[in-house]
DNA sequence: ACATTAAGTTCAGAAAGTGAACAAATCAAC
DNA sequence: GTTGATTTGTTCACTTTCTGAACTTAATGT
């Protein structure tokens, strides 16, 4: 077990990227005695190497970086069928992948990940060795233990106790995460976020994701419902949502709902990248299609960077979704719909979801309580 | 000066209340022994004091509170004209009024301060003693060190040091903070707020301001703007605002907006109170009116608990403005606007402004900051 | 009166950090 | 080249802070 000046050190090295034991000692406010025996401690553990020498004037630098094979960790995504499982180090490379039949039942899902594992580690004892922790993503409310699932309505879940169910049966310790902030964590840890303390994660998918990071932590709400940008009334008596209300940002903007609104209006496309396709060969309802939906995220986008003033915005989204209209429209209206003091001061970056975006989110959240622990004061 | 241990102390009976010595260590997550020593040095120092004695089994505890006298703030607000000066303790109690001229001039204001502070302290050279920060509140946007006016409308201003400049002026420690964030602070340290990690606070006024306290600190966003509420657009092509954009929040559900909006209807309100008496002796206009910029400001609020999830919202308003039709249909637009399964789930509380609220806040910026200290780590 | 219970104190020792002096490794200048 | 300047990183004695265990104190309950 770590303490916590050494988990302190980890969490800045995360966050900035190598750096030497001087630098160190500077960020966190130790002297370069205590910095010292801290780096020969976490080097012998095995956690941190020596990386590259910076030259400059005086004696060189050495700088210090996490060693990424250090530890390993295991995502599993209950968000698809079959449900992905990887093996990521700690700078979230993928080592092995594999798949499991999906389930909604705990106890069936926990027996899955136990046969699993396995093959997952298949000839490779020292990694089984460093496995140092599973996390799972899921659509629904995670609490902020990262243990229960108090509500999915995909699982049809109420208050179940995932991690605990899963960390008895593997023996190795478990967390649950949202599936939005799982990516929110993944893009902290492992992506473009890294140095960022206040960021917003929107995915954009089947259904719509938010997840929010302040000061350089994930928010999870008073209720676990922090980012359920989703469900924003966006048109005003608009079409009823499966949440019980009615012009919800999903009902217009989420790509199930893009889908059904080309096909109430006779269009035959099942993927957005097609319904581009048409509107760029000038069907009317297509274009209109495309332009309500973009204009509507953007707005909603736009309420986020008003409400919150994030650093940056990190749109995930699935191929051939960004490249025309949609993400035009949309990028008009967020710039139309912020002060206009702050409009184009917000980065507003797109990222295409890969096949392991959630089981590589879902690792992120054990590596994540790996290196900053479950409390961090 | 303070350690960080002490400092966390005030910042957990802060915001606990008081406490016995053995439940602080098990909240600090240190030894009854470590605590002991802690606790007397702060009694010696006469920034706690014994309070009530608990009788349960075993030896009684006593509960160690704040000593509200131990150190004095003065708050200015620059939101009035003349500008109102208080005198508060580390309970915000008011000791003292005063009021001075109102002025845009940065070094004007620090001399009138610092002619205003001898009438404030008058015949209490004990409290001139103890005396231990200014806070000053302001419409615009503050930069994160409390030091800075990055920009404002009202004060025709652009990056001015504004707290250098009085404390080099007074010789006393000042921060300044943005009006909406001050209430916020205010609320938390002294008012309903003090358990509560999670909240935040919408003043209603003339404008409309906006803050968040996210895990027990105030966020102040990325470039300071965090809370701008009042800009976000809640109905598309509306009204043009002194933003630039149109249809903000700000253009109808602002007291200004308001007035505004009667005046357009022919209506001779000059006051919210007046306008819902109109609309209950059954004027249709004003029953639109207080409609429209009711069910706007309830959206917007049901726009941040969709993204943020407080666990309160605090609404600050004027006299009158909120036990009518207003205040009603603002309820009923909130539950209506937020998913569903959450209706009721956040505490929607309202606040009458007094007229201490903007001075009273400003001190409470710098009670913080004697509190928790400029570096929370 | 006496056992039980829990709060708070004391004290020796462990743990973590500091400051100052020093060793090490380079650049720059003559 | 040699020398001096410069900066990194280490060592070591010392201080500060915290812990664990034993102890004292002040109540309740029987």
């Amino acid at each position: 077990m770590l303490t916590s000046t050494q988990r302190q050190l980890l969490r800045v090295i995360s966050g900035s990227g190598p750096l030497s034991r001087t630098d160190l000692a500077l960020q966190m406010g130790l002297s370069k005695a205590a910095m010292s025996g801290l780096a020969r401690d976490l080097i012998d553990l095995g956690v941190l190497h020596e990386t590259e020498t910076v030259y400059g004037q005086g004696r060189p630098s050495v700088l210090l970086d996490l060693r990424p094979e250090c530890a390993f960790f295991v995502g599993v995504s209950l968000l698809e069928d079959p449900a992905p499982m990887v093996l990521s180090d700690l700078n979230g490379n993928i080592i092995a992948r594999q798949t499991m039949p999906f389930s909604r039942d705990p106890v069936a899902i926990a027996n899955l990940i136990k046969e699993c594992l396995p093959k997952l580690l298949d000839g490779r004892p020292d990694i089984a060795e460093k496995l140092s922790g599973i996390g799972i993503a899921l659509s629904g409310f995670v609490d902020e233990k990262q243990a229960n699932c108090v509500q999915s309505t995909l699982l049809g879940w109420q208050d179940v106790p995932l991690a605990k169910i899963v960390s008895e049966k593997t023996g190795i310790e478990t967390f649950i995460e949202n599936d939005a902030k799982a990516i929110a964590v993944s893009e902290k840890l492992f992506g473009t976020a890294r140095e960022m303390q206040n960021f917003s994660v929107v995915s954009l998918g089947d259904g719509i994701g938010c997840a929010h990071f302040v000061d350089g932590k994930l928010y999870r709400g008073n209720h676990g419902g922090a980012g359920e940008i989703a469900h924003c009334t966006i048109e005003l008596g608009g079409l009823p949502c499966r949440c019980g209300k009615r012009g919800c940002l999903d009902t217009i903007a989420s790509m199930k709902a893009i889908k059904e609104m080309s096909r109430a209006e006779g269009l035959s496309c099942t993927s957005i990248s097609e319904l581009e396709e048409v509107a760029a060969g000038g069907t009317a309802s297509a274009i209109r299609i495309l332009h309500k939906s973009g204009a509507a995220l953007g707005l909603a986008i736009a309420h986020l960077i008003q409400m919150n003033d994030p650093g940056m915005i990190l749109i995930t989204h699935v191929e051939g979704s960004f490249d025309g209209l949609f993400g035009t429209v949309m990028q008009q209206s967020i710039e139309a719909n912020v002060l206009p003091r702050y409009a184009g001061q917000t980065p507003i970056r797109t990222r295409l979801v890969d096949t392991d975006i959630w089981s590589r989110g879902a690792a992120s959240i054990a590596a994540h309580n790996f290196l900053i622990g479950p409390n961090l004061n």
